[in-house]
RNA sequence: GCACCCGUAGCUCAGCUGGAUAGAGCGCUGCCCUCCGAAGGCAGAGGCCUCAGGUUCGAAUCCUGACGGGUGCGCCA
């Protein structure tokens, strides 16, 4: 529940009263009534639509709903004013002191303010980051990880069951590439001179894999045909993979409830039980698909194949699900792992993938619709690309030479907090810029400071009330003489707190994490601001000399602005700071 | 050729799922500060929200079609 929600039950209420007097239509949709802040805060704190969107339905003129309206709305003890505007909203001004009562609210929730039960307790499954177990993360997983990350975060603050999934891609062609590129590094192990020829990883982490290799097997595979060793190297090796992205994860902070393994899903009958269940809606067939218009493939013949019928769940075209020699395309496990994912009753699911992946968006929704019969909502979010700059200037990196940036790389130079706060200063659809300089520099531009400063601020002046023997303890804080705060630029702040718990239920309705880093920079604005204000005007400083009930008060108004930053920062998976280095 | 994403101030981007006079940072202009409540502050200029139609009380937002950019497009995962 939030300001917000219990102002829009008191309109709901007050359009059941016009209903109950006879002035109101029953059976009115209030679906579309919206309350909300309006955009400019000279027309109030919040503004309501009703009698616009029920002018039609209920056959009135909105101005006449809305002057009937308002005056039953302004009955309410909490509404001080509400008027009518333009061309029928209904402007609302809220007491003082539901305002004042705000930081109040604040500090006793603790950083649980805002959390919400919108989810329900609902399951929802988040996969990402699902890196080929081939190598060390790079920059662009590094994104995938956040967002995820964040987005998981962030529906579990609003009451979903969230489960954190990352699908290992152990079961094709390229797990082979990295046994064949381990061996190589095996027998460089053993002295051999090797060559890596095109088709194998020739990156140096894989190096310490084959002497590990070595120190596990001795010298039992040299010499031996593939047909010996290629599937325990290549378990070896996968291993040695995963435990390397662990240890990327761990170091941004990411930690995953669940590993699911695709080669799991070989031999156990388990593709076969999927694709089954499409074939008993009648989704597979025998086909032949037509080329691409406009650019035919130079080696296009036709071909007779397995298809899933995903045009009958929103795809353009049916996809192969069968290669020509009887083996699974890719597809197939993938629609193996989400079949797996919908029977283990999760109500939503989603996937985070990298941008490069967009053209497999409808064939899995496709496939999802057509397995649960519509019933489960996939949700794919891309991750646009990471360009990287070292103050200004494009990072060049060459991925023939195998020295691609990594993960690692990113959280050695900026640290995990920093990483993963950028990451989210942009929408996950759109590219986003990455400065090594920029997102260090202490300045007002550089959001991640910013938000830090305005809690580590509050930290100091937290520390100078104790100095000076004030109780500044949460508890002492809660039960602070609120009416001193009557001055504009802190009701103003206060305004902003209340709007937290609707931005997040807002972000976590439309899956967009990045909206919370965006809030967190408008805070902290709002708290510079009020701060800076201070150096004019003393009496708008936090602490006041000789007066505790005042001074307690303002910093009861201060430290709701650090629990919300570190609630906030909290979903980002950020460590808010106490002073600046 | 088709599909998806994007197109908002000179630049980088927000814009609360259809609301009122479209916002922020940088840059620019003008004042102020240089008192560790420091790592600047205040104010101002700057817009045909790519274009053209449509939907309705109302569109940057939804639909259609152009134009421009990115990504992808049958036995690669």
């Amino acid at each position: 529940m939030t300001l917000f929600t219990d102002i829009g039950a008191l309109v709901a209420s007050a359009i059941g009263g016009m209903q109950a007097d006879g002035i109101l239509p029953g059976g009115l949709d209030l679906g579309p009534v919206t309350v909300e802040p309006p955009r400019d805060a000279g027309h109030g704190d919040m503004a309501t639509n009703a009698a616009m969107v029920l002018a039609k339905p209920a056959g009135k003129k909105p101005r006449d709903i809305a002057e009937a309206l308002a005056p039953r709305l302004a009955a309410d003890p909490r509404v001080a004013s509400a008027e009518v505007a333009g061309p029928g909203f209904i402007n609302l001004r809220l007491e003082t002191s539901v305002w004042q009562e705000v930081p109040r609210a604040v500090i006793a929730a603790g950083t649980g303010y805002g959390r919400s039960t919108m989810g329900g307790g609902r399951k929802v499954n988040v996969e990402y980051v699902s890196a080929n177990p081939t190598g060390p993360l790079h920059v662009g997983h590094t994104r995938g990880a956040v967002f995820g990350d964040a987005l998981a975060s962030l529906l579990d603050f609003a009451g979903w069951d969230v489960t954190r999934e990352y699908y290992i891609n152990d079961g094709g062609a390229q797990v082979d590439v990295l046994a064949r590129s381990v061996y190589l590094r095996y027998l460089e192990a053993h002295g051999q001179e090797v060559e890596f020829a095109d088709g194998t990883y020739p990156g140096e982490y894989l190096i310490a894999v084959g002497e590990a290799l070595k120190a596990e097997v001795g010298d039992a595979y040299m010499g031996k045909p593939e047909a010996e060793w290629l599937e325990a190297v290549r378990s070896f090796a996968t291993d040695a993979m995963m435990e390397l992205i662990r240890e990327d994860l761990k170091l941004l902070g990411v930690r995953m409830d669940h590993f699911f393994s695709e080669k799991s899903l070989y031999g156990t009958g388990r593709i076969e039980s999927a694709i089954d269940t499409l074939k008993s809606k009648d989704l597979i067939y025998r086909g032949t698909l037509e080329p691409p218009k406009g650019k035919t493939p130079e080696d296009w013949e036709p071909r007779e194949q397995t298809l899933f019928r995903s045009t009958a769940h929103g795809d353009d075209v049916d996809r192969p699900i069968m290669k020509s020699d009887g083996a699974w395309t890719y597809f197939a496990p993938d629609i193996a792992y989400h079949w797996d994912k919908v029977s283990r009753g999760y109500d939503a699911l989603i996937d985070v993938f990298g941008a490069d992946h967009g053209g497999y968006v409808k064939r899995m929704k496709a496939a999802v619709s057509a397995l649960s019969d519509g019933r489960v909502p996939l949700d794919i979010k891309l991750c646009q690309l990471v360009k990287l700059y070292k103050d200004g200037e494009p990072f060049k990196m060459s991925k023939r030479a195998g020295t691609f940036v990594t993960l690692r790389d990113v959280v050695d130079e900026v640290g995990p907090d920093v990483t993963r706060f950028v990451m989210l200063t942009r929408k996950n659809d759109a590219p986003l810029d990455f400065d090594f300089g920029k997102v260090l520099e202490q300045s007002k531009e550089n959001p991640v400071f910013y938000v830090q400063y305005a809690h580590a601020r509050v930290h100091s002046v937290l520390r100078k009330a104790r100095d000076a023997g004030l109780d500044v303890s949460d508890t002492a804080l809660a039960g602070a003489d609120v009416a001193q705060l009557d001055h504009e630029a802190e009701l103003a702040v206060a305004k902003k707190l209340a709007e937290w718990p609707r931005l997040v239920e807002i972000a976590a309705k439309g899956h967009e994490p990045h909206r919370v880093a965006f809030f967190l920079y408008d805070l902290a604005s709002d708290f510079h601001a009020l701060w800076n204000r201070g150096n004019d005007q003393p009496e708008l400083r936090f602490l006041q000399e000789d007066q505790p009930a005042t001074s307690a008060a303002k910093i009861a108004l201060a430290r709701a602005v650090s629990v919300v930053i570190s609630a906030g920062l909290g979903i980002l998976g950020v460590a808010p700071v106490e002073e600046m280095r």
